[in-house]
RNA sequence: GCCCCCAUCGUCUAGUGGCCUAGGACGCUGCCCUUUCAAGGCGGUAACGGGGAUUCGAACUCCCCUGGGGGCACCA
């Protein structure tokens, strides 16, 4: 096992975002090819956004992808007694001062300021009160916060993986938050302590982090740590367009993928691929060959759109490449979600026998094998199918020549075969066959139709057949 | 307003001065196969954002423009 530690560290405020989940996926491919250990983080510093049940749910679907971690989750709310002690450090190292400024102050000046064509952030108004000052503010019985203060002259620097040398002036970079005033610490102190603390050497994340880095180095160094881990800061996933990734362009959290039917590994290989990529052309992989190519210094400095059809093509071909158990297994519970009261074991691994080869998402092979769990007489056809099957010329006819054909029929594959029956009518299978799939299947497009039919039994089609018939006729009259 | 980053087919990317009349994959599309739909096989369509500069020679280096993204919180 080598030195190299990485960690996730993500704000469990909500769901994890398909962005968080590709970060997760960068830290843990990193780590496994380096042989090095994968930490999780919860950075819940702020008490009013973070919630348990997301730190259940972000390890759930963590799990779920595949991203085991080695040492975790910390929490950071757990030790904030460490964070406090740091800032008392700090303060009394002159690295911090206290700010009596009230929300309402520090608004009204920014507002001021951005109106005035001013850059807004932090004035530093309570930056050099004297000693009798402070007391008397206390006194008033104001809030304080702990605010660190940056350097007034010269550069901060430090090494980017994907970016190179990152640089700022100091000038630019406004005194920041340690403390609030009910005494919680703010990201850029916990994040630095912990990074510390935990011996963290790569710190690979969003670049939507970049600037904070100067600050949390800035902390760093103020604890006396004048070491730097080495930084990798990915371009955002973007959404169609080119635009920022969100909810009005579909689905962002994993789990909305997790229940469309997609493949965790198909995920993460999909994800892998978006904003990293291999000279080599191999596309398709599993999360260990990704895990043995995987390299920091391979990310791609532009940004990636998140191609929806080129995951359910990267869905498809893992999902040929499960065992039949095994598809049997994950498509299991969305059948059961939809049919659990006529559920099948055995017409499940059946249809999905017959469906394994044509199966883009689990959801999709779940729904063309719904017919084996419905009664003959309450097929669901769909609307879609169902006009198909009444606007087709001489629908009626063909089929009651399949009832006739199939009423004696030897009752096996080939003998349940209706394209004679359908040449006989003069028609060609290619524009005919669909009235059959609806009739029997429920949808003009699904599982190879004499395979599904001897599944289904002779009875069992006949009724269905009649049903459609019935139906059809009623419509004609109606 | 200020700071930073990015820029090759519709999309993900390969490409690090000549091997590029720019390669692969998804998508789209033509044909084949075929009981539907897929899958599969064989083809096709399609890109270096614009303008300068350096160089014998630029997709690759530099500058400007344009476009897109990120940041400037008592969110992370």
């Amino acid at each position: 096992m080598s030195d190299i530690r990485v960690r996730f560290s993500p704000a469990p405020t909500g769901f994890l975002h398909v962005g968080g989940a590709r970060t997760a996926l960068f830290n843990g491919l990193y780590a496994r090819h380096t042989g090095g250990t994968f930490v999780l983080r919860v950075e819940d510093t702020d008490l009013d956004r973070s919630t348990g049940e997301s730190v259940e749910q972000m390890q759930a679907v963590l799990r779920w992808l595949g991203l085991d971690w080695d040492e975790g989750p910390y929490v950071q709310s757990e030790h904030f007694d460490r964070h406090r002690a740091v800032a008392a450090q700090l303060l009394a190292d002159g690295y911090a001062y206290e700010c009596f400024c009230t929300k309402e102050e520090l608004e009204a000046r920014a507002e001021s300021d951005r109106a005035g064509g001013r850059p807004p952030g932090y004035d530093g108004y309570c930056r050099d009160l004297d000693a009798a000052t402070r007391e008397a503010r206390r006194g008033e019985g104001r809030p304080t916060t702990l605010r660190f203060r940056t350097p007034d002259t010269g550069r901060s620097t430090f090494l980017d993986v994907v970016r190179g040398e990152v640089a700022v002036d100091w000038e630019l970079v406004r005194d920041f938050v340690l403390l609030r005033p009910d005494g919680t610490p703010v990201f850029y102190l916990a994040n630095a302590v912990d990074d510390v603390d935990l011996a963290i050497t790569h710190v690979v994340r969003g670049e939507d982090l970049v600037d904070t880095t100067h600050r949390v180095l800035a902390i760093r160094r103020a604890m006396g740590h004048d070491d730097q881990p080495v930084y990798a800061h990915c371009p955002l996933i973007l959404g169609p367009g080119g635009h920022k990734l969100s909810k009005r362009f579909g689905a962002v959290s994993v789990e909305e993928y997790r229940d469309q039917g997609y493949l965790p590994e198909a995920l993460l290989n999909f994800l892998a691929l978006l904003g990293w990529g291999t000279s080599d052309g191999v596309e398709v992989m599993t999360a260990a060959e990704i895990a043995e190519r995987f390299d920091l210094v391979d990310i791609v400095s532009s940004p990636a759109t998140f191609d929806t059809k080129k995951l359910e093509w990267m869905n498809g071909e893992h999902l040929r490449r499960l065992a039949l158990p095994d598809l049997v297994a994950r498509v299991r519970p969305f059948v059961v979600e939809r049919h659990g009261d006529r559920f099948d074991e055995e017409r499940l691994v059946a249809g999905c026998a017959l469906g394994h080869e044509r199966a883009t998402t689990l959801v999709s092979l779940a729904e063309q094998c719904g017919f084996l769990f419905a009664a003959d007489t309450e097929l669901a056809i769909d609307d879609e199918s169902w006009r198909r099957l009444v606007g087709h010329d001489g629908a009626g006819e063909l089929l009651a020549a399949a009832t006739a054909h199939l009423e004696r029929c030897d009752w096996s594959n080939e003998g349940v075969d209706l394209r004679p029956v359908v040449e006989a009518a003069g028609q060609k299978p290619r524009k005919a066959m669909h009235v059959f799939y609806s009739a029997i299947e429920g949808r003009a497009a699904g599982l190879p139709l004499w395979d599904s039919m001897v599944l289904l039994g002779r009875d069992s089609v006949l009724a269905r057949i009649h049903a459609a018939r019935s139906r059809l006729d009623g419509e004609a009259r109606g």
